[in-house]
DNA sequence: CTTAGGG
DNA sequence: CCCTAAG
C-alpha cells in the first residue's frame, strides 16, 4: 500500500485529472455521478482501479469515517498515509481508529443525552450526503491543495484577497451555501506556464439520470503573483450529496459541547429566546454545523432538561429528562432556568401548578417576554 | 428566509 | 436531526 503512493499519477491520484478525467464515463457509479473512489480514504487512491475500490473498505465505515474528515484541519495523504487511510486494515481496527478520532474532536464530552455514532449507520448503498473535502496532500513532488471559497462562480476569480494563499498545482473546492454545497470546483496551475485551468462539475441532486456532464471549462492566464484563494470558510469544507431516494442519511449528528451550550446560552441572553439566525451570526458564526434550528432544537432540549425537576411524574419521559439532566453541568442548568423563566413567563406559573403533565408542557415554552 | 412545532 | 406550516 504505502509504496503504491509513490507510482501513482497525480492526476488519477484524485481523480480529477482534468484532461483525461473521463468523468462522463464515471457518471453512473453512483446516484449523482459521484465517483468517492478518488479519495484518499475511499479505498483507492487509483480511481482508475477497481480492485482498490472493491477490495476497500466497506462502504459503511468509510462513509462514517469522511465524515470525521470534516472535522480534521489537514489530513495528508502522502507518503505516509494516515493509518486510517490504509484500507488494507481490519474492519474493526478501522472502526476503533475511527471513534478515536471522532473523541479527540469531541472531547467525549458526554454530557448530553444526545446520540453520536462516528461511524455512521447508513452505507454508501444509499449514498447521499455529507463526504468532505478539506484534504491537502502531497504526492511525489506534486501538491494538491483543496480549499475552500465562497465564490460561486466557475472562472477562478475569487473573492477574498486576504484569505489568499499559494496553493501549488491543484485547487479545488466545493461551492454553494452551507450543506447546499454541490458544486466542485478545481483550479490548475501549471507553475512553468502559469496557465490556470478551471473546472466545475456539479453533483446537485437530479431527478433525472445525468445524461451530460456539467463539465465547464475555461483557460485563463496568471500572473506570477496571482495565487488562488482559498478561504476558510467552513462552508465550504463540506458537501451535501444527496441521493435520488429522498434524504436517506440524515446529518452527522455531533455531540453538543458544553463550550457550545454556554455560546448558546450567551445568545439567548443576549439576544432573547428566538433570536435563533443572530444567535447563530453572532456566537456561532465559525461553526458551520449548528443551523439556527439545530440551535432552537438544543434550546429546546435543554429546556426539556430543566423541566425534570419540576413535580412531572410522567414516568419514562420523567426518567429520561432526569439523566439528561443529570449530565448537564449545574451551572449551566442553572443559566437555562434562568433564562427560560425569563424568557417564559408561563414557567414561573409552571413551578407552582399541579397540572396534568400533557398540557402543562405546551403552555410553558409557549410565550416570551419580548 | 426565519420560526415554531411535531416527528 | 428532519420536515413542514406560517408569517
Amino acid at each position: 500500500m504505502e509504496s503504491k503512493h509513490d507510482n501513482i499519477s497525480v492526476d488519477s491520484f484524485l481523480g480529477f485529472g482534468m484532461e483525461n478525467m473521463g468523468i462522463s464515463s464515471k457518471m453512473d457509479e453512483f446516484s449523482y455521478g459521484f465517483d468517492f473512489s478518488f479519495l484518499p480514504y475511499y479505498g483507492g487512491l487509483d480511481p482508475w482501479s477497481k480492485q482498490d475500490g472493491e477490495a476497500g473498505l466497506k462502504p459503511e465505515i468509510l462513509d462514517g469515517f469522511l465524515d470525521e474528515v470534516e472535522e480534521v484541519e489537514h489530513i495528508y495523504a502522502s507518503h505516509h498515509p494516515p493509518s486510517t487511510a490504509n484500507h488494507s486494515l481490519p474492519e474493526t481496527q478501522v472502526k476503533k481508529e475511527a471513534s478515536e478520532l471522532a473523541g479527540e474532536h469531541y472531547g467525549l464530552t458526554n454530557f448530553s443525552s444526545e446520540s453520536y455514532s462516528p461511524s455512521g449507520s447508513i452505507g454508501l448503498s444509499e449514498l447521499s450526503k455529507e463526504t468532505v473535502l478539506h484534504a491537502k496532500s502531497s504526492c511525489g513532488n506534486v501538491k494538491y491543495g483543496f480549499a475552500t471559497t465562497n465564490s460561486n462562480e466557475m472562472d477562478c476569480s475569487y473573492e477574498s484577497e486576504d484569505d489568499r494563499k499559494p496553493l501549488s498545482t491543484l485547487l479545488g473546492s466545493w461551492v454553494g451555501r452551507g450543506r447546499r454545497s454541490c458544486r466542485f470546483q478545481c483550479c490548475r496551475v501549471d507553475s512553468f506556464s502559469e496557465k490556470k485551468s478551471c473546472v466545475s462539475y456539479d453533483f446537485r441532486p437530479r431527478k433525472e439520470p445525468l445524461e451530460t456532464c456539467t463539465h465547464h471549462a475555461t483557460e485563463s492566464v496568471l500572473s506570477s503573483d496571482d495565487s488562488v484563494t482559498s478561504s476558510e470558510s467552513e462552508d465550504g469544507i463540506s458537501v451535501t450529496i444527496k441521493s435520488k431516494r429522498k434524504s436517506v442519511r440524515r446529518k452527522h449528528q455531533r455531540m453538543w459541547t458544553i463550550d457550545e451550550v454556554v455560546k448558546l446560552l450567551d445568545g439567548i441572553s443576549h439576544f432573547g429566546v428566538g433570536k435563533w439566525t443572530d444567535i447563530k451570526n453572532l456566537f456561532f458564526h465559525s461553526s458551520s454545523h449548528r443551523t439556527p434550528v439545530d440551535i432552537r432544537d438544543k434550546w429546546r432540549n435543554l429546556l426539556k432538561a430543566t423541566y425534570s425537576n419540576k413535580p412531572n411524574v410522567d414516568e419514562e419521559v420523567e426518567e429520561k429528562r432526569r439523566s439528561a439532566a443529570r449530565t448537564i453541568p449545574k451551572d449551566i442548568l442553572h443559566r437555562v432556568r434562568e433564562l427560560a423563566s425569563l424568557y417564559s413567563k408561563s414557567l414561573c406559573f409552571v413551578h407552582s401548578s399541579s397540572r396534568s403533565p400533557s398540557t402543562s408542557r405546551k403552555k410553558k415554552k409557549k410565550k416570551k417576554s419580548r
